[in-house]
RNA sequence: GGGCGGUUAGCUCAGCUGGUUUAGAGCGCCACCCUUACAAGGUGGAGGUCAGAGGUUCGAAUCCUCUACCGCCCA
């Protein structure tokens, strides 16, 4: 057998690609309708093809890769669909600065060959993000792979306009929408941020016609003034009763302005009397529609003042109007006063522009009808949130759910499939392209030139991915999906449009569960942003640490519902435990060179270390599993930490050293390296879901595989409680204390490693006595120590330190190496600490109310430590004598 | 203004349904150690009146109320 060469420390760079394609060329990835398994499917939210991946991308991924590795190992079909968004506004954005670079406007091209340009730059640059995610390790069934302009997803997108439009929820209309007058197009309300800033309030004096008499009105927005069409006070303010009814004229413009009376006006806002402005402010729009006032329409669609507005402010940007119209005002004295105010302003979502809300015509859904039941099914608790605190957020949305506004006046998009007959104004939805009118046969005819809000295709995703509208094996295997891992940010954009969608076409909800993602920020807790430069490249990481670190990392970092403070350096958690276990199954495998392992494991001749990693084992695995099947990932990541660091490593490795090195027969040997090295392979197969690459690369060094073996399709372990042992456990912990309390003593009379020493153990109780006796290798070799003396009352020799554990004393004579003070002043601090337990646990027995009403077994375990901690405390004060004298 | 989170060691966080926790871990810090898996490591140590105040309880970091500060969402 040739040797093996195993690297001292753990290359991520070696093995990574090796094993993605090793798992790609065996197809683990494909999932296939198969009736003998269960199902466990899971969508990937669609990045934008414009995106590049970030540590948000990385945390969701990895999540999802670590529920799908885990429910494949348990014998699930697990189906990991992926894709990509077209992302309208973000991509055609995108592409118009690149024509810009050339000059160009996508007007030049016309819309035809704009979007040829748009495919075109889709198939160079779109697929990025995917790529940079197969390097993340996710095994996703990329022969699902989707994108929401496919053909497929574009009919579905049809089909489900169309039975809208045809059921009614579908509707089109003049109404105030968020508009973009960067973008260029409506936005719907979720779309909008809204932002604290500073600016200014106005007050603003209107003439009252005939009178002398003034009603000042304050606004943040002044140019709009020359959009109003009245002025509102409250009923019930008694400073402006008098005037309502009366008219004001509008300074700079002359217009009559009706003074109106509605409830919506707050007394308190500025001088109570506000401007009315119907087509540029929603508030002001719904007023307009209940006392039938006039809409003038003030700007264009770049936000600048049009030909309703007197001559020498059209044409000017809405910012540099307001400049006008407050110096005007000024000049003519209509400006009372201007105040310093902070208000939140509505900013587009996708490049940060001040939303102008614009009178215009667009298409809407109908929304109450489909939220009712969408809020049902998450408040029974048939879907499931993760945190649950979430469904309080839906709740209040969902039962405030507006009209959504579905149309954009963009380019890159599915285009609304409606067509206008411009002979006699007929509107036909249809699947088809119509060749004439239905209703005058004219061939006049021409579609909507707007296209429909990405989200209308990404609300089908769960179901038009498995081929939806076509009735098809897959779509009844795999639909519903099971999981669904998210930001809470996009809880109502997308979680909650997706059920109501599944409901509606479906019949069925589309998840059973939803996670919501940590926000990832930097170590300061800002939010990651590109203006800040603060979010790392996860390419980058990956290259300096490892994809296992990153992933290891990012999800111990991330306990359920909380932010995430990230730094790249906090990657040395994932990269320093990678390394970790590598060097253990380093240490294995260089152990077993030479050694034929046994396949068959006979869990005979058990000492007590094996009986107890066992039992910690078994442990691990339930509480593994069941912090997985909770979402408790972080939790889930701290158990195989610990177990396989702190157990495994520490003490299991150590312990059997012994019996690797200086075996008692080469059989002993062979069946505790075949035993070590069970128990570290079902260790790596807890780890496999969160550590794909290490623990593939590991297992498949530990011993001789069969070609196209794979950690990834072995099954997950299952606890096999009868291990789970309470007395091992203990007897473990006493040897462990004994060890902790020899080294303690060494550490602290800087007695060096290289430096055996003798201990002397002093065991009132026989049984304990005999555990030691069976035992002393272990002490021997973990805590460096020569001869070992059991007995009972045993002397305390001449020069020597000492410690209690559970009553029992432990001399270590240092003759020559002890420095009595050093010695005093622990004792000193182990007496004060056991005094004040002692105190604690005294106060509670002498208090009557307690031994009345507290239950026996508390009772009992308090006398318990009292005896513990009297004795031990009076062993303590004993040995301290001694150095005194 | 309404709603929701958070506040535990210098830093980042565990601590799930009150009593096996004598409040833990990692990083950082101090000391010793290149002990034939691992210095990306080992061993030991220092460091906390669990934000503050009240309450429930025999018993509170844990449950309730209020306050302060930080953050998020909605209006």
């Amino acid at each position: 057998m040739a040797k093996r060469e195993l690297a001292k420390a753990y290359n991520p760079q070696e093995v990574e690609d090796k094993w993605y394609g090793y798992w790609m060329k065996n197809g683990y990835f494909y999932a296939k309708v198969n009736p003998d398994k269960r199902p466990y499917t899971i969508v990937m939210p669609p990045p934008n093809i414009t995106g590049m991946l970030t540590l948000g991308h990385v945390l969701n991924n990895t999540i999802q890769d670590i529920y799908i590795r885990w429910k494949r190992m348990q014998g699930y079909e697990a189906c990991w669909i992926p894709g990509t968004d077209h992302a309208g506004i973000a991509t055609q954005n995108v592409v118009e600065k690149a024509l810009a670079k050339e000059g160009l406007r996508r007007e030049d091209l016309g819309r035809e060959k704009f979007l040829e340009r748009v495919w075109q730059w889709k198939e160079e640059y779109g697929n990025t993000i995917i790529k940079q995610l197969k390097k993340l390790g996710v095994s996703c069934d990329w022969k699902r792979e989707r994108f929401t302009m496919d053909e497929g997803l574009s009919n579905a997108v049809k089909e489900v306009f169309i039975r809208l439009y045809e059921k009614g929820l579908i509707y089109r209309g003049k109404y105030i929408v968020n508009w973009c007058p960067r973008c260029h197009t409506a936005l719907a309300d979720d779309e909008v941020e809204y932002k604290e800033q500073s600016g200014k309030l106005w007050y603003i004096k209107y003439p009252i016609e005939n009178s002398n008499e003034f009603i000042t009105v304050a606004t943040t927005r002044p140019e709009t003034m020359l959009g109003d069409t009245a002025v509102a006070v409250n009923p019930k303010d008694e400073r402006y009763k008098h005037l309502i009814g009366k008219f004001a004229i509008l300074p700079l413009v002359g217009r009559k302005l009706p003074i109106i009376a509605d409830e919506i006006v707050d007394i308190e806002f500025g001088t109570g009397a506000v401007k009315v402005t119907p087509a540029h402010d929603p508030n002001d729009y719904l007023m307009a529609m209940k006392h039938n006032l006039e809409f003038v329409v003030a700007m264009d669609t770049h936000a600048k003042m049009n030909e309703n507005v007197p001559e020498k402010y059209r044409g000017l940007d809405r910012f540099e109007a307001r400049k006008e119209v407050v110096k005007d005002l000024e000049e003519q004295g209509y400006l009372l006063k201007v105040e310093d105010y902070t208000h939140s302003v509505g900013r587009c979502y996708r490049c940060d522009t001040i939303i102008e809300p614009y009178l215009s015509d667009q298409w809407f859904v109908k929304m109450k009808p489909l939220a009712e039941k969408a809020l049902q099914v998450v408040l029974d608790g048939k879907i499931k949130f993760y945190p649950e605190r979430w469904v309080k957020v839906y709740e209040h949305w969902m039962r405030n759910v507006r009209d959504w506004c579905i149309s954009r006046q963009i380019w890159w998009g599915h285009r609304i499939p409606v067509y206008y007959c411009d002979e006699c104004g007929e509107i036909m939805v249809e699947r088809e392209e119509p060749k004439s009118c239905k209703k005058c046969g004219s061939t006049k005819i021409r579609q909507d030139e707007d296209v429909l809000d990405t989200w209308f295709s990404s609300w089908l995703w769960p179901f038009s991915t498995l081929n939806w509208p076509e009735d098809n094996p897959d779509l009844r295997y795999f639909y519903p999906t099971d999981l669904l891992v998210t930001g809470p940010d996009i809880i109502f954009f997308w979680v909650a449009r997706m059920i109501m969608a599944g409901l509606e076409f479906m019949g069925e909800i589309p998840f059973k569960e939803v996670y919501f993602t940590s926000i990832i920020r930097d170590e300061f807790g800002r939010k990651m942003s590109k203006s800040l430069g603060n979010s790392p490249d996860p390419l980058d990481v990956i290259k300096e640490y490892g994809a296992d670190a990153l992933r290891f990392t990012i999800v111990y970092l991330a306990p359920l519902g909380q932010d995430i403070l990230f730094s790249t350096k906090k990657c040395e958690i994932g990269r320093n435990f990678a390394n970790k276990i590598w060097n253990a199954g380093r240490f294995l495998i260089m152990n077993c060179e030479g050694v034929e392992l046994k396949e068959e494991l006979k869990f005979e001749h058990l000492d007590l270390a094996d009986k107890w990693i066992l039992s910690e084992l078994n442990k691990t695995i339930v509480e593994l599993t069941q912090a997985l099947e909770t979402y408790r990932i972080n939790d889930a990541t701290r158990i195989i930490y610990d177990f396989l660091w702190h157990d495994f490593c520490d003490w299991y490795l150590e312990i059997i050293k012994e019996r690797i090195y200086t075996p008692n027969s080469e059989e002993e040997k062979v069946a505790v390296l075949s035993r070590a090295i069970y128990i570290f392979e079902e260790a790596l197969k807890l780890l496999h879901p969160f550590m794909p690459f290490i623990t593939e690369e590991i297992w498949q060094n530990l011993r001789k595989r069969k070609d196209g073996d794979s950690i990834m399709i072995q099954p997950f372990p299952i606890a096999d409680e009868k291990w789970i042992d309470d007395e091992i456990s203990k007897n473990m912990r006493f040897i462990q204390d004994v060890i902790v309390a020899i080294r303690a003593i060494r550490g602290e009379m800087n007695v060096p490693h290289s430096k055996q020493c003798d201990v002397l153990i002093s065991v009132a109780d026989e049984k304990k006595q005999t555990l030691i006796n069976d035992y002393i290798p272990y002490l021997k070799r973990l805590a460096k120590v020569q001869n070992v003396e059991v007995g009972s009352n045993l002397k305390r020799p001449k020069f020597s330190a000492s410690a209690v554990v559970s009553g029992d004393e432990i001399f270590v004579p240092l003759e020559g190496l002890i420095d009595v003070e050093v010695e005093k002043k622990r004792l000193e601090k182990e007496i004060k600490r056991f005094e004040a337990m002692l105190a604690e646990t005294e106060k509670k027995l002498n208090d009557p109310n307690f031994i009345s009403r507290a239950p026996k077994e508390i009772i009992d375990r308090e006398r318990q430590k009292y005896e513990n901690f009297r004795l031990t405390l009076e062993k303590l004060r004993q040995n301290y004598a001694y150095l005194v004298e």
